[in-house]
DNA sequence: GCGAACTTTCAGAATCTTCTGAAAGCGATT
DNA sequence: AATCGCTTTCAGAAGATTCTGAAAGTTCGC
């Protein structure tokens, strides 16, 4: 949880209110760092290494594809940290890597997925896979003896548990599934939830 | 995700299927060692240090209420580690202390629950409150400016990706508060709901 | 109030993770 | 096929986290 030097020192920040030259840039530049900040510290909350989830950030609320040099200089981190950051953010499938027409310009540029609803989608679908599948694969693998087994008292109570475990986590899974099938149904449906679980309780 | 030596020497593994002194005792210290060790594992990829979540594994699988100096030589940690560890897992919820009515024993005895169900709340809410609710809280303060203020043309696509990325958190939030707040009537509700999502997609 | 039996705390050690920067790699252009 | 502009890789440095163990703290019975 302890901080990092300031992303970026942002040179003129002192006299941007009342400056009348560039003062949209300075103040959007700001509200950009702040963004970034905080959705690199959710980021380590959420196991993403901060830098991966700050250029993640940057990306998104740029909203236009940048140059590695760009990020680089942006977010002051090192070349090799931003190439190894936005090679794991292309196989989550969160940024793309897309040429620019100019040719003169060899750069790869990169652009973030825009769209929240398929962010959010993204993400859930990751951790899924990483926090929550692998209790359904291993747990099985924890219990004493095969189902259906003679056994003692208190492997019986070993089993049990372990089986409720596994009954819940696939209940879960199930219900997860219904959901990110539904896409964006999820809107209409969830309201039809609210409902049916008021009559149900 | 580096491995540590094994939580346990399990001395007598060797001749458990065969033996039948107290064979059952030996298998089911197998189980409980690779439950213990996989959740561990969870454990870390859910943002809670790898001891924290064996200890809890134990008290757990155990399902009777052990004392400081058992769980230290079981999982073969230090006598601090198993202090910070459990005081953690009674800020959670997660353990309790109980105390046995032996009146010769002064020790301290620790108790997981036992039900899954209020396990997985448990944890759901402590990871909501942790991973989620401060988007909600944090995100308004990445905007420009006050909602209504007029700006810039960059400053709105600013603030408007904001605003969706909040809005959608709001969504997830109703979503789940509606979920837990249904308690176990989730059950009945999520068939429905499945049925409900059939329909609307 | 004292001593015995446990528990908690915390500075420093051990370990694990992340970042840097220089060197190697790659591919388009001349 | 040599050069140039850019990207990737990776060994080692820096930094963060977690664990240990000894000392201080607490609680209970006498």
């Amino acid at each position: 949880m302890a901080s990092r030097p300031a992303a970026l020192p942002t040179p003129t920040t002192a006299r941007n209110s009342t400056n009348d030259a560039l003062p949209a840039i300075d103040e959007i530049r700001t509200a950009q760092d702040r963004f970034i900040e905080f959705w690199g510290e959710m980021g380590t909350r959420w196991g993403v290494q901060r830098s991966v989830a700050e250029v993640h950030a940057l990306l998104f609320i740029a909203g236009e594809p940048l140059a590695a040099e760009e990020i680089m200089e942006r977010l002051s981190i090192s070349r090799g940290s931003v190439s190894t950051t936005l090679k794991q953010l292309a196989e989550w499938g969160l940024v793309q890597r897309v040429r620019l027409k100019d040719r003169s310009d060899r750069r790869e540029y990169h652009q973030a997925e825009q769209d929240v609803w398929k962010l959010f989608y993204t993400i859930l679908r990751a951790r899924k896979r990483r926090e929550f599948d692998p209790l359904i694969e291993e747990l099985g693998g924890c219990r004493v003896a095969q189902k259906g087994t003679r056994k003692s008292e208190r492997s019986k109570q070993h089993d049990v548990k372990i089986d409720e475990l596994l009954e819940l986590c696939k209940f879960f899974d199930g219900l997860a599934n219904t959901i990110s099938k539904s896409g964006k149904g999820i809107e209409r449906a969830s309201k039809l939830l609210s409902r049916v679980l008021g009559s149900v309780s």
